[in-house]
RNA sequence: GUGCGCAUAGUUCAGUUGGUUAGAACGCUACCUUCACACGGUAGAGGUCACAGGUUCAAAUCCUGUUGCGCAUACCA
């Protein structure tokens, strides 16, 4: 390709496009399991199989494929598992909701078996569209390991799962109070379980004695519950009611006698000091019902309808409606005192977005504690590290807080639950296959249960499944445990710290040693992203107007460690700009001849070879590959990103770029010109490959186009950028000291261009210096860069010397003093004004530095290099100073 | 209630274990279509680092408290 070839504007669709079917073919993204290169897994988090790519999954797809990518490079056999979850209710939600809505069916009309024909069905024309999407912003996953939680071999790992752990006893089946969903009809874990900020009431209903000797006052947010009561409780303690325990109460509504029970879990102070008790609807009311031996009805259906035992007048009513009712009762039996308004947290379904019922049934427990222990301890000794490490905190408040987690949902979109019950006798039989028989009675009637498992509940697997887990693979031997996980916060509970538990239990060692924490993604105005509020952007159109590399590179860039981050599309014009910026660093260097034979590297080159421009952007560039290479180590990406774009942008483009061009141009052919492109070449190989994690396909691109690698070859193969070791940089020259003078160097040069703007002299004009050093070095150094020094200002002439004869605009920088003749336009005032502004400021300088060295504290407890440096500050200063006041005095 | 986090330029954010005169991007002002790039260049303006104390020779940075915001979590019906 050649500068004609190359639009003047980066346009990112066809590069994009043509590059990603090109690695896939080549097959670039798949492991090698024979490969003798250490390995790197990461799997990746499984989206929902219906799932749309949100901004979410762009921020943490694009941090794994940096990873991925840079690790390759670095030489490690990398691998990065794909897939999907089938995510039990919010599939089945989604499905019924259609389901409904085209052929107003319920899953009931359509049975089981048919139901779940058609989920698969569905699934397998709309599913997976997250994985074609995740293809479009690059993601270098090897697909074909690619896996879904409800597939076979996953299927087995969770019965393989569910029996190991039934056998130990830490499975077993309970009657209890669980969260209900009646929306999704099906129990739900209590991570499922959001809870809301409602405004609702407390409404004070009296429940009177048996005898006629009064009533007791019960404040309570849910009448609905009160056909479910089988007590009021007091505080034993609350010498308000402490005499009247053991009377009976008339539960209004129901003309049920009730007792009055003393409980120390009752508040004395909250509401009126008693409370009414429904055990099968509360899970604290269920406690206490244990406790004191309570009955225990059942007054709701599993649509969160009333039914049979509420009574005639509320069966078959909705919760909502029989709240209403029951208030109105109590109001028409003169026994609602009185209703205040009452702001409390109420628990909702996450999927269903309704509130969840407490309810008494039977379900399927997993016994969390035996599987925490280990788990905590792994990350308490850093076997797991945590990136930021506070969420350590949240996570060992909550395992060593855990409760035992509800495994059985009534839903039928997932993993059947391999128990069966013997339909004479009753015995449970955990089994992968059916019993033929029950051993106990004989009975061949063996009923499968009807429950599935959490979607969670394989998803914790997810490590090993993958790798066809309980096989003993040759994936899983060298795969496992994989290295990175990269995830958000809000999944530490469901997923991370179970998967933890998971990998110490069933293969002896944690499933990864570094997770890290994504950022949660918000819109300008701070909010979350969510579809009611049509905040959220749909990446693909993001990647249409900007390309993916621009979407890649800004998500890391506003992405900061451990914070939200706000976007807007509007922020994609950085990513946009700066791929559209080294797209025009090799189009200039397009024309500027043809490739260096030894571009890989700058060996053979001393000191003498290079300009003061090369040794300093060798320099930066060194230090560049260091700190780029250690943010990575370390999971900051932003600050990764912002140092490439710092060093692109703001030194090679601005001045090293610059620098060359007098050089490029020159007329006559020079040994310079070779060597510097050399170094340009070396520099640009550089700063693409350090880029190509963040920006895959542009970067892949420019290699091809100048030639650093073959047509049938890639950046992605390439080998990461190694710094050069220091002695190395000495002889070239690339010092610290150099690098001081050349900065000191582009300090006058603005200042030189400062007085150029002052009188407006374009930049397209040319113009006279004469540069009176500040030194002896700093005249040698000067008398070197004259090429460079008069490109950089557009300099007609550029001399080194004393101050010339009539009026001159001046500029004072610390290593030169600089004349710039102007004929007859010199503005006296203007001069003047800007030296004292100059000289003001630098005497509010010195004085600040005097004050901290005639401080005599500060000299003796300070480190000496500080106080050195203050001091070798001051006598810089007083040098300009002088100069400064030199050139006032011949203005005056 | 408890825990965690945040507060720096008009806006969005950097600022690593305390140590030059606190930076960037966007926006703003002036000039420039110069042969890499107007998705650009040059030069500028703009900050009492939320507030009040404390530790220190030295605080945006460490400690305490206050205020405001966000998130997580808890059985107060």
């Amino acid at each position: 390709m050649n500068k004609q070839e190359m639009s003047k504007a980066y346009s990112s669709a066809d590069v994009e496009k043509k590059w990603y079917s090109t690695w896939e073919k080549r097959g670039y993204f798949h492991t090698d399991i024979k490969s003798k290169k250490t390995p790197y897994t990461i799997v990746i988090p499984p989206p929902n199989v219906t799932g749309m790519l949100t901004l979410g999954h762009v921020l943490n797809n694009t941090l794994q494929d940096i990873l991925i990518r840079f690790e390759k490079m670095r030489g490690r056999n990398t691998c990065w598992v794909p897939g999907t979850d089938h995510a039990g209710i919010a599939t089945q939600s989604k499905v019924e909701a259609q389901l409904k809505e085209e052929q107003n069916l319920t899953r009931y009309d359509l049975g089981r078996e048919k139901f779940l024909e058609h989920m698969w069905a569905w699934k397998e024309k709309y599913g997976g569209t997250i994985i074609k999407q995740l293809r479009t912003i690059g993601c270098s996953c090897d697909w074909e390991r690619e896996r879904f939680t409800f597939d076979p071999g996953l299927s087995k790992a969770v019965q393989e799962v569910f029996i190991r752990l039934y056998n130990k006893g830490l499975i077993y089946k309970g009657h209890r109070i669980i969260n209900w969903c009646p929306k999704s009809r099906t129990a739900l874990s209590d991570e499922e379980v959001i809870y809301k900020e409602e405004k609702g009431h407390l409404w004070y209903l009296k429940y009177p004695f048996a005898d006629g000797s009064g009533f007791v006052t019960v404040a309570t947010t849910r009448p609905e519950t009160i056909m479910g009561d089988t007590a009021v409780a007091v505080n034993p303690e609350d010498p308000r009611f402490s005499k009247l325990i053991g009377k009976k109460l008339i539960l209004p509504v129901m003309n049920r006698e009730i007792p009055l029970i003393g409980d120390s879990y009752v508040t004395k102070e909250f509401g009126t000091g008693a409370v009414k008790i429904t055990p099968a609807h509360d899970p604290n009311d269920y406690e206490m019902g244990l406790r004191h031996h309570l009955d225990m009805p059942n007054i709701m259906n599993d649509d969160g309808t009333m039914n049979a035992a509420a009574g005639k007048d509320f069966e078959g009513l909705d919760r909502s409606v029989a709240r209403k009712l029951v208030v109105e009762k109590f109001d028409k039996l003169g026994l609602l005192e009185k209703i205040e308004d009452y702001t409390h947290q109420v628990g909702y379904s996450e999927r269903g977005d309704v509130p969840i019922e407490p309810r008494l049934s039977n379900q399927w427990f997993v016994k969390m504690q035996p599987l925490a222990k280990p788990a905590l301890d792994a990350v308490n000794d850093g076997r797991v590290q945590f990136h930021p490490d506070r969420w350590i905190k949240t996570y060992r408040h909550w395992m060593e807080n855990i409760k035992d987690w509800c495994i059985s949902r009534q839903l039928w979109w997932g993993h059947r639950i391999p128990a069966y019950t013997c339909s004479k006798c009753g015995k449970l039989f955990v089994a992968a296959e059916a019993p033929t028989k029950c051993d106990q009675c004989g009975c061949t009637e063996l009923k499968q249960d009807e429950d599935v498992l959490d979607t969670w509940f394989s998803s914790w697997l997810w490590p090993f499944s993958v790798f066809n887990w309980p096989d003993k693979t040759e994936e899983l031997k060298k795969l496992y445990p994989t290295q990175s996980l990269v995830t958000g916060p809000d999944i530490i509970f469901f997923w991370v710290a179970r998967m933890i538990m998971a990998g110490l239990e069933f293969m002896d060692e944690v499933p990864f040693k570094d997770v890290y924490f994504t950022s949660i993604i918000r819109d300008d105005k701070g909010r979350k992203m969510s579809k009611s509020l049509h905040n959220s952007p749909d990446p693909i159109d993001v990647v249409n107007t900007y390309g993916a590399d621009a979407l890649r590179f800004t998500m890391a860039y506003i992405a900061p460690v451990g914070q939200d981050i706000q976007y807007s599309n509007e922020k994609c014009e950085l990513g946009r700009n700066f791929a559209n910026k080294i797209w025009n660093v090799v189009r200039f260097r397009m024309t500027a001849g043809a490739l260096s034979k030894n571009w890989q590297n700058i060996d053979g080159l001393t000191k003498a070879d290079l300009r003061p421009d090369d040794q300093w952007i060798l320099a930066r560039l060194n230090t560049v590959v260091t700190k780029i290479t250690q943010d990575l180590e370390k999971f900051n990406f932003n600050e990764a990103v912002r140092d490439l774009y710092d060093f692109v942008w703001n030194e090679f483009c601005d001045w090293y770029l610059e620098s060359c061009k007098p050089v490029f141009n020159a007329t006559e052919a020079n040994a310079q010109n070779e060597i510097t492109l050399r170094v340009f070449d070396y520099c640009l190989s550089i700063f693409l490959r350090l880029l190509h994690p963040f920006m895959p396909f542009i970067t892949d691109e420019l290699y091809h186009a100048i030639g650093f690698t073959s047509e049938d070859s890639s950046i992605v193969l390439a080998d990461w950028p190694k710094a050069l070791p220091e002695d190395r940089m000495t002889e070239l020259g690339a010092t610290d000291k150099l690098v001081a003078f050349n900065v000191a160097k582009f300090e006058l040069i603005r200042n030189i261009r400062n007085v150029r703007a002052n009188y407006q002299i374009a930049t397209s004009c040319e113009i006279d210096v004469i540069l009176a050093p500040s030194s002896e070095e700093n005249h040698d150094f000067l008398e070197r860069d004259t090429v460079s020094l008069k490109s950089l200002l557009n300099a007609s002439s550029l001399k080194i010397g004393d101050k010339p004869d009539g009026p001159t605009g001046v500029a004072v920088s610390s290593i030169a003093t600089a004349y710039i003749p102007l004929g007859g336009v010199v503005d006296f005032a203007a001069e003047m004004g800007r030296l004292q502004k100059q000289e003001q400021e630098i005497v509010q300088y010195i004085g600040v530095v005097n004050k901290k060295l005639s401080n005599k504290n500060f000299v003796e407890r300070a480190p000496k290099a500080v106080v050195d440096k203050e001091r070798n500050n001051i006598t810089e200063s007083n040098e300009k100073l002088a100069r400064i006041r030199e050139q006032i005095a011949l203005f005056s």
